[in-house]
DNA sequence: ATTATCTATAGATCTATAGATAATGC
DNA sequence: ATTATCTATAGATCTATAGATAATGC
């Protein structure tokens, strides 16, 4: 019962026929959600039959899979590294770097939303994300007690919860109001809280 | 071309099934969304048939504006007359009353996300509902700055997006992880953020 | 020969309306 | 007589599959 040996690969454009797909599914979704996008409007923006985009993706949950297996982890290089109050630093660049991918915040914060429900396709992802998150983010702090430039007696996973509450929160009011200066916002935020968090 | 003189009013039983719909559609909304629910759901539930849930309430968007307009301006019966410091805590009082009434909270959260988007019959809804709160806080906090408790350094607009994006972030964490102490967290916050604000 | 793509369609939905029947109020 | 409710249905969707045809790789 062994795998039908693989004679040959895909056409030399498949693989930027699949990406043009992500991209137009992204875009969909951060909009209109999952439940509110349909194969129909994908493959239309793409320029397929929606049996056409069936082929590269096996269906729409598999096609939600691959548009955030794509854009995961791609913050975290921002931390590379990090530890100690170099954390607030870190997470600042990730706000400011946030301001000019709009359509990638919208998707995260549309989908999560909607992933709250613990029958949606992204919930567990969205569980391990936000736990992913909040223990990197911990463990630097954890790493700047020990190296005495975080106060011993903060709460790192309290401080953790609250960083990203924070940003979540910020994204939302600049996703409602473009105007809103959530890098602004951020920074009121962090001269208080890094005072805060340092050891004296 | 008088509208028709009313000549008697609905059942005895008509109120009680209209908030039945309304307490019906309110969990299913918060649950899957406007989008990821069906009228067909909310009827079976009730215990109507579909035809009978629109004859109450006109059409699917009608009965999301009513479930809305129920339970709009509910938590600023705890602003009443607070300003300056105390509408800090004031909106503790509100995190604390959502701690009980977590069908309420996943309501907001759910929709305002998927009313991020322009074409959303929720969209200017939750626009004005951020601003109006916004607006409340600002004011009270303002108020705090001519009584003197509060800095006159204090750009209260910002502190009052600030506690908002806290609360709201706050609220997905302890939606993902009802294990999360989102008043714990507001707590902590508010110990910080207090000092900041408040005029020496 | 295999991959990519299309047309056609099955089988489920979904919202809203039309028109009939049952229940209630004046 | 009016309100409440039902059944039936129109008219649009939606996802996924089957099977045919076109394009490409070895």
């Amino acid at each position: 019962m062994a795998t039908p040996t693989r004679v040959r690969g895909p056409y030399a454009k498949t693989e930027a026929r699949r990406a043009e797909i992500l991209r137009t599914a992204l875009e969909a979704f951060s909009v209109r959600g999952f439940q509110g996008s349909s194969l129909r409007e994908i493959a239309d923006a793409v320029g397929l039959s929606q049996a056409g985009v069936l082929h590269h993706f096996s269906s729409k949950e598999a096609l939600l899979a691959a548009v955030l297996a794509e854009k995961d982890a791609v913050s975290v290089s921002h931390f590379d590294g990090a530890h100690g109050l170099g954390v607030l630093d870190a997470l600042r660049g990730v706000v400011a770097e946030n301001l000019a991918q709009p359509g990638l915040i919208r998707l995260f914060t549309t989908l999560s939303a909607e992933a709250i429900n613990e029958d949606h396709p992204a919930h567990e992802y969205f569980q391990i994300r936000y736990a992913a998150a909040r223990q990197l983010i911990a463990a630097g702090l954890a790493q700047g007690q020990k190296d005495g430039d975080v106060g011993a007696d903060v709460d790192v996973d309290m401080a953790a919860s609250l960083l990203i509450a924070i940003m979540d929160g910020l994204q939302m009011q600049w996703l409602l109001n473009e105007e809103f200066d959530m890098l602004a916002g951020f920074d009121t935020f962090l001269a208080t809280f890094r005072s805060r968090i340092s050891a004296d």
